[in-house]
DNA sequence: GGCGTCTACTCGTCTAGAGGAGTTTGCCCT
DNA sequence: AGGGCAAACTCCTCTAGACGAGTAGACGCC
């Protein structure tokens, strides 16, 4: 039986020994001792390097699963998780001249990337608007908005969920009820109705996703997701589009350049 | 002996026990009927009413937990976690117009906002540059940079570390080089220098905390952290500084404004 | 060669218990 | 009234074992 890599347990330290596992297999992750992808030893394995019962590796492997280090395959082993390539947001993906190219920013970035774009679960609807999207688009609570919500894939794999809220009075009748809303997407649409976009606010936050989000997105455990909530303004000011999307943290760097004056 | 406000199991579910119970509980926080700060039942509680053995009940809280849902305090009960009110960080927040009143940005926002700033484990030295930093400076691998760390506390609690590099033939010997950056920070020091600023960039991740981020942030189980990676660039489009920082994702919220142009 | 089956190995779920350590409460003694 | 202490209650760590279910390789049969 082939010694582990692994060092022995401290029996003087007050730190749990499940943890000084955890510690110990993290160690060898971070100093590339185990690669992206690599098989961890076995819990029988393990449980008879260190000498403890099997719970206490489990726990042990939990610990790291749920820091997003390890993936654990049942039947198969538990892995080191590899990350897939990244997705760059740059702060100009919306600017008008990508927008008059023809295509939705997904689309063409995708595509420029190598990569294949698909979307998904399209579904348009006329609800009363929720307090926060009323708040963002300036109306009264409750007033009627057209919501377009839809899945992003890339070569099949699901990487993004959105849901975009329109004003009733300035969408409803229009292409943008309709689940193919055209070439530019509806950006597109609302500057042929008239509303030239003038700035965008994009406000960001992270957490661990719900259950359907791990469902949807195919989350591995320990990934957090951004939370993206983008607002669209007309040249009058007025808001015209809330966009609240949620992306896997580890498919997607954010980036935005800002002016110092 | 008050019953607990939670259905039975279902027994002819394929979802395992655990995940029943903390579907449950999550429910009822979801529904607010259990609300910050709340205590959950107790482990013997609900041991008891679910008729389980006590992993059992403690593989659901654990799952919660991981979910950023809930938060354990050895010897008082488990609790419904609570969210520290939010930092919102504007994009517009180094503009020069800010820095010209003499107060670096997070000490000027945190007062304003009515909280007491402060600034802990100032740490200046010189070293290589890591390879990440080196080519967002656009230096050679290895090139001596100027290294400032440090803690930004509100009311003493930490909310967030930043560390800053810049190229030694710029910093070396300046102000900048003191613990004590002088009024308006580093950006003040580096216009006085003569690189008058011009840009910024700034690259967003999330990801799960590293042990010592947890300790120096004081971190809740299951909260991620957002990376922060400023880069400043001056006229000439030379980069002058990067700043790499790590916040909780539970007290800020970044907001981005963007022309549409 | 191809196809099933069997088996060994993997992780997943659950039980039943023990001792430990931090917190709160109330009671007793002063 | 106040201080000190013990009990009760909380979550934490760990053990030992059982059964289940998914995976993969070996093997034998056709």
């Amino acid at each position: 039986m082939a010694e582990l890599p692994f060092p022995e347990l401290d029996a003087h330290s007050d730190r749990a020994v499940f943890r000084q596992i955890a510690d110990h297999i993290r160690d060898a992750i971070e100093r590339e001792a185990l690669h992206e992808g690599d098989k961890l030893p076995s819990e029988a394995q393990l449980m008879q390097h260190y000498g403890v019962a099997r719970m206490t590796i489990r726990n042990a492997l939990q610990v790291l699963q749920s820091e997003g280090l390890t993936v654990a395959e049942h039947g198969r082993g538990v892995f080191v998780r590899s990350r897939p390539p990244v997705r760059r947001l740059a702060s100009d993906r919306f600017a008008r001249r990508h927008r008059e190219r023809g295509k939705a920013a997904f689309i063409a970035e995708t595509e420029e990337a190598g990569g294949k774009p698909s979307v998904d679960s399209i579904k348009v609807t006329e609800q009363a608007a929720p307090p926060e999207v009323a708040q963002l688009l300036g109306l009264a609570a409750g007033a009627p908005v057209i919501v377009r919500s839809r899945r992003y894939l890339i070569n099949g794999q699901p990487v993004e969920t959105a849901v975009s809220y329109l004003p009733a009075d300035i969408a409803k009748g229009t292409r943008i009820e309709q689940p193919d809303s055209g070439p530019g997407g509806i950006y597109a649409r609302l500057e042929e109705l008239g509303y030239r976009l003038d700035r965008f606010v994009e406000e960001i936050r992270s957490r661990m996703p719900f259950r359907e989000e791990v469902r949807a997105l195919k989350l591995a455990p320990g990934v957090p997701v951004f939370n993206l909530v983008r607002t669209a303004y007309a040249a009058d000011s007025r808001a015209v589009e809330v966009c609240d999307t949620v992306m896997s943290t580890d498919a997607y760097v954010l980036s935005y350049e800002l002016p110092a004056r």
